[in-house]
DNA sequence: GTCTATAATTCGATAGAC
DNA sequence: GTCTATCGAATTATAGAC
């Protein structure tokens, strides 16, 4: 039987289908090769999953919420809006560097697939019947009451970070072999990019008196 | 023979596999699904590009090309920076959204795939051995000097305005599922967000005196 | 050049032994 | 629960007639 160690091959499978079906997509993922990773045959694929298409589904839970955990993680509403800004940005790109996969993956997918995927994706965005982006308005509309920013629309400039944050990060391999980048010119890119995206929306949006 | 109303098979061919890859992806695409939209036999698809991946490589340049072209057009270096500015988001939103799935495309396929995939886009990149992107860095830079905008990095407001550009219309389509919206409400948070990205990057970077 | 027919292969899925 | 063996459908690619 499963000792302590074994991590049970249902899960056992997840991990390895996650790995690769979010390096080939879901067209290009191959059951065999899912099987191979997680050291099972490729019978028990179905027989825990029944089909590639729930095996499928199951993977993009798991990044739907990666995605969002993203956004809703790290949140400290008791600084001030500036510093919840830095520090939200800080958090966020950490969160994308480590996981450039899923984001990679999210923009991929949701295209080209059904109603059934996107459905998954709006039950996990509201959480208690709440969007997970409300308390990130409230924050915002309350900043610009108190004038710590000036007047914007709380959803295009939560949009307004949300481009700043990842365009940069997904575009970045691709950037990185086009500009034939060293390891540590690339390093560097992303440090410069980290720094560049709080001044950039701080200089846009912190209030000034004189207007 | 064909007369002149035809439009000659090689291209009928390519602009069926334009639409299927845009939509299906590489790996979803059938080649029977090209020939039927063709009108043509499946097998003259390989007559004419000898493979699946041959004629997908052709389609690539020409998506390449779009996406470059989407940068590079409409540029009117003559006016001042601010109505320069103005003008290439205006141009450049009113591209991305005539060709959304160009953009979807993009940023799905380029990554499942190969070096061979990126030495077309690389190829493509570099006109006269001069990336495209290189006059748009010297206009900024002229732009800092002449205190027509504060100092900032050419690069970092590059990818800055295709962020805040791209961004929101490559996720525009999910966003408008799960959030519900009406047709009405689609086209009315497609000209916010228009109005939106000109006056946040302007804000930005505008040279204020006192500072 | 264009078509029909089919070869060759890949892949998801299942039956059935253990 | 797990494996071997295999089915059957789908798909790329090609041979060969016209």
């Amino acid at each position: 039987m499963n000792n302590s160690l074994d991590k049970g091959v249902e899960e056992k499978i997840l991990v390895a289908a996650y790995s690769v079906f979010l390096q080939k997509g879901k067209a290009g993922t191959r059951m065999q090769e899912i099987a191979d990773k997680a050291g099972v045959n490729k019978a028990l694929l179905h027989y825990y999953f029944r089909s590639k298409n729930n095996l499928y589904n199951a993977v993009f839970k798991q990044v739907v919420e990666k995605f969002i955990l993203s956004i809703v993680q790290n949140l400290n509403f008791s600084l001030g809006f500036k510093e919840i800004l830095k520090e939200f940005i800080f958090q966020h790109i950490k969160t994308i560097k480590d996981n450039k996969q899923v984001f990679k993956f999210f923009f991929s997918e949701v295209w080209m697939n059904s109603e059934e995927v996107m459905e998954i994706f709006q039950k996990t965005l509201n959480i208690q019947n709440k969007p997970v982006y409300a308390v990130f308005y409230e924050r915002i509309e309350k900043a610009v009451k108190e004038k710590e920013i000036r007047a914007i629309d709380p959803f295009q400039l939560f949009i307004n970070i949300l481009s700043l944050d990842i365009f940069f990060f997904v575009i970045a391999p691709m950037y990185f072999t086009i500009a034939e980048l060293t390891p540590d010119e690339q390093e560097k890119a992303v440090r410069d990019r980290e720094k560049e995206v709080f001044i950039f929306i701080w200089e846009s949006i912190k209030f000034r008196k004189g207007k």
